[in-house]
DNA sequence: TCGGATTACGTGCACCGTAATGATC
DNA sequence: GATCATTACGGTGCACGTAATCCGA
């Protein structure tokens, strides 16, 4: 067996050529270097190199002998890789969810529970959740329907209740109840973020405009300029400026209130009990306010 | 980077799962493995054990790491042997043959001329020897037919007659001269080691039955005691008792003389060159007597 | 004379083994 | 008491750097 060191300083000499370069590279002298490619032809067993007085060269052998040397390099710096990468990973609880808003919810309760591990969070549809977690690329996820799968964990997390957010003028803000049939044909402002809300949303207003905007900042603006009707929600948390003057009432539809679920695989139950337990009873406290 | 010699240590504690078991296998001391993993671990940056107070086993990280090290250290393995068979074979002339007899009247002349290599040999059809050549399969080859490819350095080596052998007082021994056609029907002892002469012969004498006999003194013991025509050839070397009392008649037809042609590849013509220069000074004093 | 390779020589560190200690069964 | 892991301590070999030498452009 060859040891790196010898493999390291062997593959710096065939790269630049000459012992000397080479060992600027290194940053060893030049003796140490001439030392050491000795050594190494001696643990080969064979001629490595081609010796004349004042210069040294790689012979077709030793040609051959660096490439096999660059795997070995390439072996030891992946298995280093790897092996951080995977315990970076075993330190990193990664969470999917179908929305940013619970997702934001339940980061504070993990971190709670487990304070020494760095949190992934992010969003995709409950299809690609549910495959991503039986793939293992997530530890746990935050769906909107109940999964049917055997394998899989759940229990309800919270719910949101969609909402209007209306100017006091507006002509439906009077009503006591508002569907979604009552807000088809108007232009509608909605926050980017909402994930599959506004999926719901495009469904049940085919000849509304929704105006979604990304930047919340900017969607706060456009609110207190305009006398657009925003959507809203019981959990989102709404600038002042964008509820000021205005009243909110809740969508009517049964569609426009959701359950959020958490799931994780049933093998994993037990490692993420205490999080569980205290969705449970942070369910409890939120039901009664 | 981390040294060999620590995977080493490493592998063999993931493989016996005690450091004193490992300790013994390695022949080395229990503390100088139990420093060794501290080092390791302490290279890899992160933790690879499960440490207990009498205990310590490889936890999910160091299972990963000693994956990867496996591997760097066969990649270690194979640059050691993958360099080292080049090396011989690069002191190695490999030739291919149609038949034994030409090539052992070429080795001693490479020997003579390459006598620092090593010379291995083996018996092929022209088509394989031909294919064999160009995938550098084979340095030299001694074909029975001119190959036609552009790429291919060809020369005439030596020239054989087959003949037949036969007891004095067998019917056709009168004969001045003897075919195929007047063999046909008649069981010939023949030897296994004539390769494509087998094929010639079977082609010409469809109702003969061909005694192959692998074994030479086996074949020269019967010989010796039956009264049945053998094979023969004005370069093959016969016991004595093959002769004895016999009578040898080379075959008129065109196909029992064959021309052997010593090959190589263009490209390495210069470097065969002295053979070259050998066998056609050799042909011209065979061709004379 | 300068740049490149090798040889000679002294040194320090890193790894090793022995011995001792601690812990578990 | 037996087995296993770790700590302590002293020795040694090995890879290093400095200095000197040799060789060729």
């Amino acid at each position: 067996m060859i040891e790196i060191f010898l493999l390291e300083q062997f593959v710096a000499f065939a790269k630049s050529g000459t012992l000397s370069r080479a060992a600027m590279d290194l940053h060893i002298s030049q003796p140490a270097l001439s030392r050491s490619m000795k050594k190494i032809e001696d643990e080969f067993g064979v001629s490595l190199f081609n010796r004349e007085k004042s210069k040294i060269t790689l012979n077709d052998t030793g040609k051959i002998a660096a490439q096999y040397a660059e795997k070995v390099l390439e072996a030891d710096r992946e298995m280093l890789e790897k092996t951080i990468a995977f315990e970076r990973s075993r330190r990193t609880i990664i969470l999917g969810s179908c929305a940013f808003l619970p997702a934001n919810e339940l980061i504070p309760i993990i971190q709670e529970h487990f304070c020494k591990m760095a949190i992934t969070a992010e969003v995709a549809s409950d299809d690609k959740l549910i495959s991503g977690l039986k793939k293992r690329l997530y530890h746990l996820v935050i769906l909107h329907r109940l999964p049917t799968d055997s394998d899989i964990y759940c229990r309800e997390f919270i719910d949101e209740q969609l909402a209007i957010t209306l100017p006091s003028n507006h002509f439906l803000a009077a009503k006591e109840t508002i569907s979604f049939h009552d807000l088809d044909g108007i232009s509608i402002l909605a926050h980017g973020g909402s994930g599959f809300w506004l999926e719901i949303c495009k469904e049940h207003l085919s000849n509304t405009k929704l105006l979604v905007q990304d930047n919340m900042d900017t969607l706060s603006e456009i609110v207190d300029a305009s006398s657009l009707p925003v959507f809203n929600s019981n959990r989102a948390v709404r600038p002042r400026d964008m509820t000021a003057g205005r009243v909110t009432i809740p969508l009517s539809d049964a569609s426009a209130h959701i359950t959020y679920y958490l799931a994780c695989l049933n093998s994993e139950k037990g490692r993420y009990s205490t999080i569980f337990n205290a969705i449970s009873a942070n369910n409890f406290k939120k039901d009664t306010k």
